[in-house]
DNA sequence: AGTGAATTAGAATATTATTCTAGAATAGGA
DNA sequence: TCCTATTCTAGAATAATATTCTAATTCACT
């Protein structure tokens, strides 16, 4: 007698196979993961695995799309803190580390698969990336120092984000010991200094 | 009667295969390059390939290694220019985006296939970081004002390297049309800034 | 010329992604 | 409740692709 009657609809059944491509994606690297792997960590069959995901390439898409997502929150709640635009720099430099730190394996995936992913990633992420995008601006109005900036997001992004992840990958790849959070200081730092010019 | 008798050694197969990886990972997307379209677009056989290069990550992984010596050419040559640490900033700044806007396809490939092989290419890529490593550490210490950051390498590159990345992806993924040229000064303005608190 | 290492070719094989068919659960209307 | 369309699941069958293998050919030497 099986402990379980088949063909029943699992609900969790997306939640599991992008759960299980997580694990997969941390434990072997992304490229040697196989549909077969996700199927044995997820137990859900390969049909209706491509039932939900259409391919392989659409589970790592939905993966990013949630990862985009999830980190997204952390984001946008860094730059609504602070009560200067100081403040809020450090906060989204800081956030981002300590959310990089906390977790590792959506960060290590996040950078890995953006360069892939970004460019086809449909809609979904496109709408994503805008509120960040319209957000930001809005911040950056929010303050006389940073009101110039505020024509040149992607600039802005750049100087940000582009050094933490920069900082952040070598931890990730086990290839520097030491936490990215000793650099926190220096980099919120260098990054204060590159917008508000202090 | 063959144009040209076969099973002669072609001395430069090796290039040839890189070559058509290069082409075809620009053409379609690394993820979608299949060993036979390298085969077919170089002239070389599967056994040929196979024997030069272990196997397809082999191939990617010596394109990336002859990346990364190919850029770090520019990048020691821009450090040595300029007679001040203003100065070796903004070339090093401007002239990675010159190159970056110069050799599209390198850049692209570069920047995509980074997170996937830095962690696993051998010493040959271990060496070439580390020279680069020391000729930064070497500049810094030219400098007055850069001394105290020859102790934060890291920091250093993820500060200067960063943002530039983050910049001309979207371009290099067709996402942005105006050249990233055209930030050229106010990204290097925030990298001094970033650097020298200027 | 002869010997061994390096190189090439392409067929044979193995691995992996994807499709296909059949069946079972679910929702919602009659 | 029963019917029916739709969604979902399962796993075998197929297709696409990576890799291995064997034999042949050339090259660098002697």
């Amino acid at each position: 007698m099986s402990e379980a009657s088949p063909l029943r609809p699992r609900p969790g059944a997306r939640e599991r196979v992008l759960a299980a491509a997580l694990a997969c994606a941390t434990e072997s690297g992304m490229d040697a993961v196989t549909i077969e792997a996700i199927r044995a960590r997820s137990g859900v069959s390969v049909g209706s695995l491509y039932h939900h995901f259409g391919d392989k390439q659409g589970v790592f898409t939905a993966l990013f799309v949630a990862g985009v997502e999830h980190f997204g929150e952390i984001a946008m709640a860094a730059m609504a803190r602070g009560d200067s635009a100081e403040a809020g720099l450090r906060a989204l430099v800081g956030d981002y580390l300590e959310w990089i730190v906390a977790h590792p394996d959506w960060a290590r995936f996040l950078l890995t698969a953006r360069p892939r992913l970004e460019s086809l990633a449909g809609p979904q992420l496109r709408d994503a990336n805008g509120r960040y995008f319209t957000a930001l601006s809005h911040w950056l109005n929010r303050w006389p120092e940073t009101r110039p900036l505020a024509r040149r997001p992607t600039l802005v992004l750049a100087l940000v984000f582009g050094p933490v992840d920069y900082l952040a990958r070598p931890w990730l790849d086990g290839l520097m010991p030491a936490s990215p959070l000793e650099h926190r200081d220096a980099l919120a730092d260098g990054v204060v200094s590159a917008l508000l010019g202090h």
